[in-house]
DNA sequence: CCCCCATTGACAACACGTTGTCAATTCGAC
DNA sequence: GTCGAATTGACAACGTGTTGTCAATGGGGG
């Protein structure tokens, strides 16, 4: 009963999952950027700025949590930060590895957003059902875990 | 009963929704950025032709057909015309919207995808289990039309 | 203690998607 | 038939993610 190799039906699935994942990227993209705009920010930097709400970190930890290449996200913190919207704290820890942190000007800047994502989520989750949506995020979830494992484990950077 | 505003929750959905999205962009980006290099393509280039296989299409067409801008797909056109996988053949219809369809070159270089595309895709679906797989699909689309929806409907280009 | 090696930041080159703008073409209203 | 709006292609500027490379730092094995 098991298929010998590649069941018909399997490579279509994958270019859907591939072309709906693209499509859906740039829907998201384009909503944050919109939303980001307004408050002298871009989808990119509010997501490196909104990973260091609650405690700093450093970029390659940034860029870890993110699934983001270190260098990508250095070089948007670095604009935040030429920016006035974040900083470098030195690390206790590791001297080269400073702490990325936003500024209270950054953080006034994300908050900014809140009324705009508050009221889009509402939207999204009145027009899908909050069930079905945060059952589909779980499914994302799960089916970034089995690619993400998939892709030879140990070719990173 | 009705929530009177941005139901508590809702906004980390919408996010996590994005975050996620962005992420599994990124591995299915790298996924087909290491399947398209071999035959001389690029993730973008191999998803352009992939929607010509079948029928020319006129590069506004394919824009509209991705959810991308007219612009993007014109420039990667252009490079696939440059690389002689694709061309311009003259449309009937429309003497300044040429048809973009692929050349026999172009054709093969798809082909030479294929079976390290069919390859993953078996792994993946047996990973996740092809009706989970589709299943996901699906709840992706539904969240895709959604979203597409609600970004001011008529704010294209 | 020293050396190897992984981690990290810095910098450069490239591919790509987006917005903005302009001219050419097409199509529908009149 | 003519005019005006919409579509389309061309081109440029910008932000962003990627790979590749290098030097500096840190940690662990000898």
């Amino acid at each position: 009963m098991a298929e010998p190799h590649t069941a018909p039906g399997a490579q279509e699935l994958l270019s859907g999952a591939a072309l709906t994942s693209f499509r859906l990227n740039g829907r998201f993209l384009a909503v944050a950027e919109a939303m980001a705009r307004p408050a002298g920010l871009t989808a990119a930097r509010w997501q490196v700025l909104g990973a260091v709400l609650h405690e700093p970190l450093t970029v390659s930890g940034i860029a870890r949590a993110m699934g983001m290449t270190r260098q990508a996200v250095q070089r948007t913190a670095d604009l935040l930060v030429g920016q006035g919207l974040a900083e470098y704290r030195p690390n206790p820890a590791h001297s080269r590895a400073k702490l990325f942190a936003p500024t209270e000007e950054g953080l006034a800047a994300v908050r900014r957003i809140g009324p705009a994502h508050g009221e889009f989520a509402t939207r999204l989750a009145d027009a899908l059902g909050p069930e079905e949506l945060s059952r589909t995020v779980e499914a994302m979830r799960r089916l970034a875990d089995v690619v993400e494992s998939l892709e030879e484990p140990g070719s990173g950077e």
